[in-house]
DNA sequence: TATTGTTATACTCTATAACTATA
DNA sequence: TATAGTTATAGAGTATAACAATA
């Protein structure tokens, strides 16, 4: 568990790339909560999180919600309630066990993160309007490889 | 306005990279706060970003820690009231104008964000590792790029 | 008087525990 | 009894407004 590059330059202070590159999330988890600010209606960051996590995974229950953002099944529910009493969110029982409760997003809340969505590749294309076309193109191999992320919600 | 990649290729749906660029910035924000999560001592994420800020722009005092964060004064005060006595930030009256307090890091306060960065990074690593060497190479001229954003506090 | 920062109060959000409903 | 979720209460965090201190 040494990190990022740690093998790729034994002669090269290893350090410098990993910097590097915690330094540019730093910079994108800043455009991304500058971008979260500004959509409406006002949604905290862990109500965005919240919503991805349903658009990824639809008809998630509050259970798995609750455990993809670590925090307390009470908080899911409640955090929810706002959700849906903001119109971005449905719950729906399930048939064939009314216990569980299946997350689906609504129109509005599919725009709402598209609203979003937008606002960051709009930030982001600030930045990478700089980069040479082809480069471009190596961003988008690269960025290939964040789509399957190893899981990380491996509880120990 | 029209986002990340609008014109780079006119033939093939311009979505695409942006949407692809979009995701990859949300896996790598919920990196960031399962990493923000695991840290020890517990600081909410708004805490992590005044100490990053503290560090970016050392003697920063209370009002651009304010802007910086997107928050009001009072609590941005408040904020580091709680870092301070957590040991990870100081107030330090400025001589020549005492109504104006400098922010300065601890040394465990470095220690901290140190602690986080190499989180992230084992992290990031997790998911890079599987890239090989040149890609990586490459990664490193791009996330450059980022080092030097466009002013993300442009109020319009 | 203008600027920098802190305190006062109410409100929102979160966490732990107790409770309801279904299986 | 075990599981999925909700309500109860208390505590942490935030915002608006009033205040204190320095220039």
């Amino acid at each position: 568990m040494r990190g990022v590059g740690a093998a790729s330059c034994p002669d090269e202070p290893s350090g410098a790339l990993a910097r590097q590159i915690v330094d540019a999330v730093d910079q994108l988890v800043a455009l991304w909560f500058t971008a979260v600010d500004e959509v409406s209606p006002r949604v905290p960051p862990r109500g965005i999180r919240a919503l991805q996590a349903v658009r990824r995974r639809p008809a998630l229950n509050v259970t798995a919600l609750a455990e993809q953002l670590d925090v307390g099944l009470p908080t899911a529910s409640r955090l929810c309630d706002r959700l849906e009493a903001a119109g971005l969110l449905e719950r729906c029982a399930r048939p064939g066990d009314r216990r569980e409760v299946h997350l689906v997003m609504t129109d509005r809340g599919r725009r709402f993160l598209a609203d979003l969505g937008e606002r960051l590749s709009a930030r982001l294309g600030g930045v990478l309007d700089g980069l040479p076309p082809e480069r471009r193109l190596l961003l988008e191999e690269m960025l290939r490889s964040f789509q399957e992320p190893p899981d990380t919600r491996r509880a120990p």
